[in-house]
DNA sequence: CTCACATGTTACTTGCGGTAACAGTAGCCT
DNA sequence: AGGCTACTGTTACCGCAAGTAACATGTGAG
């Protein structure tokens, strides 16, 4: 057969396809996530076709996107959460590793987990209805597996383990999101407080007494 | 003044509004959030410009279509937040109702929490980047006042309680979504499960022992 | 030389959000 | 009455972005 010459041909077809990542990069960076198809291919220097031909449609686009970031995330966050430390430990490396990810690159962060809320005419957006999720969904089965990996928690662990690390995605994202907007506290409070929260602190607390009226 | 004559128009004007608002939510509910103006004009038997003039543009009719389900989850969540009982029976009480709702309306939920994953062809929705947020936010800050009212947290019991809220409705959306697409247990045990995390048994859980090698 | 093939282009279609300009209708004011 | 205002409704259009068809061009293999 002819594989030789085909690995040539795909090798510079997969160059020419980091490339087009790249620009289409550097655009949503630059123009939000309502970047148009017609502006990403203006940057890489060719036209709209060729995006086509390589990535089938804009979802395929973005999803070529959205991995190169959530594999890199992913692996930082493995990083943290297989260290070989005490787990409170483990857990507040985790989510600081993330919240500095989000506070280091904002615009990747909505760019991943918000679709369309570019400039002020631009309504539509990357669909990413369905491609938000992934991000959250693979975080979530993560966590889980280093969740039942290494915490003792007896018969049904397996699902538990699911529950709890969808949870805790979902809370550090929730936290993070509105932390990114407010910025109420240092990153460092942060963490602890959400730290704290996941250590039963809640449970441990008192009722208030004296409080509003009743 | 003419205020009897506007009060007579201004219901009229009510009246219509209400009944669009019903058209977009039949027509929301049935193509899913990908649905366009034009149809929702059809499906309320007028054309597009009024509704334009109704709701301005098509994240205004959102907005006020959002609005409608989000009180109603949030007065339904309120009321299970500020029952008089103990406070794990409020938690596991207030994640029922929320589980429940989003079980009982899956659609409506993925409406006001997902954007665009209409049909096949349809890659644009409403533009729900800048109103999703706005649900869970609500949540998160009604969270926040009850935690801040009724838990006594010492010092710092603002920030605390804020981060919790909105840490905790992000968990609790978070599951929830993961629950209702893969439905790997009752809702009652997901309750429990999400209970048993915020009670502390991640912090109370022993390390796993003969693990994976190390 | 020519065939096959990959790369690139221009020019188009479709469909949606949003708007302008026009038409009919009900009540009030003098 | 007749006209003024204000609301409701329409058709017909613009702009823009996704996606596609058809055409042009370079390049190595036989």
């Amino acid at each position: 057969m002819d594989t030789t010459q085909r690995t040539e041909q795909q090798r510079s077809a997969d160059r020419r396809r980091r490339e087009l990542l790249e620009a289409a990069d550097r655009v949503v960076l630059r123009d939000g996530p309502g970047a148009s198809m017609n502006a990403i291919a203006a940057e890489a220097g060719i036209t709209k076709p060729i995006l086509y031909r390589h990535f089938g449609d804009k979802g395929g686009l973005y999803a070529a996107l959205a991995k190169r970031h959530t594999d890199a995330l992913l692996e930082a966050l493995r990083a943290a959460l297989d260290a070989p430390a005490e787990r409170r430990e483990r857990v507040e490396a985790t989510l600081d590793t993330y919240l500095a990810a989000i506070e280091a690159r904002p615009q990747v962060y909505r760019f991943l987990m918000h679709p369309s809320e570019g400039g002020p005419q631009s309504d539509q957006g990357f669909d990413v209805g369905l491609h938000s999720a992934p991000l959250l969904r693979r975080m979530g089965e993560e966590l889980s597996k280093v969740i039942e990996e290494r915490v003792d928690l007896g018969p049904d662990s397996a699902q538990l383990a699911r529950v709890w690390g969808h949870g805790i995605v979902g809370m550090m994202h929730a936290a993070g999101d509105w932390w990114l907007g407010e910025r109420p506290c240092s990153r460092a409070e942060l963490v602890r407080s959400l730290a704290d929260l996941l250590w039963g602190r809640l449970a441990a607390a008192g009722d208030k007494v004296g409080g509003p009226s009743f």
